[in-house]
DNA sequence: TTATAATCCATAAAAACCCATTGAAAACCA
DNA sequence: TGGTTTTCAATGGGTTTTTATGGATTATAA
């Protein structure tokens, strides 16, 4: 059967102006993949993790997201926190025929964006920085990633140091 | 393959104002997820969690909810309980032409809504909201998200730290 | 009727859409 | 190879459409 070529795999850094409006330029890299598994839309939420930047992704994994969570107890307080932050947070932008999508206000304070918007292909999903923050943060982003070898699952065993 | 994106997925938090009448605009997205899916009404009930709000849902997340209720034993207490509850004490609200729907007033009460309502997507559903009492809520979910990190079933496994 | 509910209408604000220009990369060709 | 043309992404600005909202009007029912 082969391999699902549905999934959207964002790759590469780009880094976009965003005018007065809030408009910004998807990556055409990126728009290509979306347009290519049938989106026309990324959907965008205040990132959980430490770093004060937007996560992104298609609509695909948001429904999978949701899928997780409706199957788990419904009173279980954790995981109503975990929807109402990703699911209740997030949104959904459409892209414009030129390519753009309008960063919500909330979405631009939180990240820090206000003239530019840095995209960062993560693979399935993609994140959007202050480009000033993710320069500072990809400075150490490489030590990061130096000492995470040796603990990353690579085809059901975890890589030796060396292998990737 | 990839993820049914027919499925009805609410996303976002939006206030919208509550006149005299009890009517309140549906969000515009919510109102085309629906709309998409051929429906122009939604399905509410007080929420059976801790929080006063509302919940709801589009028709046929309601009818799979009754199935499954009867598939349960039809003499178990909180089968029944539930059922009385959920189904006996659900409504159906019509979306009217300008896309709005009228809270009865038994659910604005318990949900102490007056002026403003705030809806939750929350995927397959949604809340209703009084939005102090939602942003209350919102202040404490990102930490409660945060811890939650970890125990979230993904795709078979327990999602680790930055995945999501 | 009288009260209640459903429909229709008007308007301001916000969102979506269209178009023109710039600039850089890619293709073409002499 | 060096210059020229073509393509297309990115960006700025204006215009149209949709949404949210308040109020009025018509239908329904007790």
């Amino acid at each position: 059967m082969g391999v699902d070529v549905s999934v959207v795999l964002f790759l590469s850094t780009v880094t976009n102006k965003v005018d007065k409006k809030g408009r910004v330029s998807v990556p055409a890299g990126f728009r290509a993949k979306l347009t290519e598994a049938g989106y026309q839309s990324v959907v965008c939420y205040e990132s959980l993790g430490d770093r004060s930047c937007l996560d992104g992704c298609s609509l695909d994994r948001m429904v999978k997201l949701a899928e997780a969570f409706d199957a788990m107890d419904p009173f279980d307080e954790e995981r109503n926190a975990f929807a109402a932050h990703i699911l209740g947070g997030s949104k959904e932008l459409p892209i414009d025929g030129d390519g753009r999508i309008v960063l919500p206000q909330e979405f631009m304070a939180f990240a820090r964006i206000t003239t530019e918007a840095c995209f960062v292909g993560l693979g399935p999903t993609f994140q959007v920085w202050n480009p000033d923050d993710f320069a500072r943060y990809r400075a150490d982003a490489r030590n990061l990633a130096r000492s995470a070898r040796g603990h990353i699952p690579w085809q059901g065993k975890v890589a030796a140091k060396g292998e990737m």
